[in-house]
DNA sequence: CGAGTGACTGCCA
DNA sequence: TTGGCAGCCACTC
């Protein structure tokens, strides 16, 4: 399956609907745009995400916060989004769309 | 044009 | 449970 020109645009959008205290993974993200092998080039995607984007609720699929971007946590501790002793997100409880 | 790198994942020891 | 390793895709050197 080859890469849309607005893969990354569907990225965006799909992030701007992420309901305030919940975090997704990039393969969720994947997953739900249609490409469950292409979390990678989600991860781009946000590296390039313009600001207003809420791309803080986005975590690695072990609820890691991005490489380098330490406040991310506070940010997402700030919306109500609950954090295990470890430092990852609790992505069981406040996934979107993967919470039930 | 080949090699290296990264906001990733999943499998196996 | 944790750490190492191999696929993957797009971009940069």
């Amino acid at each position: 399956m080859k890469i849309p020109p607005d893969f990354d645009v569907s990225v965006y959008e799909l992030v701007a609907q992420i309901p305030r205290g919940r975090a997704v993974s990039y393969k969720q993200l994947a997953v739900l745009m249609g490409f469950p092998d292409h979390a990678r080039r989600v991860g781009r995607a946000l590296a390039a995400a313009p600001q207003g984007l809420p791309c803080h609720r986005v975590v690695s699929s072990a609820g890691r916060t991005v490489s380098g971007w330490t406040a991310q946590r506070e940010l997402l501790e700030s919306e109500g989004v609950a954090f295990r002793p470890d430092g990852s997100a609790d992505l069981r409880r406040c996934g979107w769309e993967a919470l039930r």
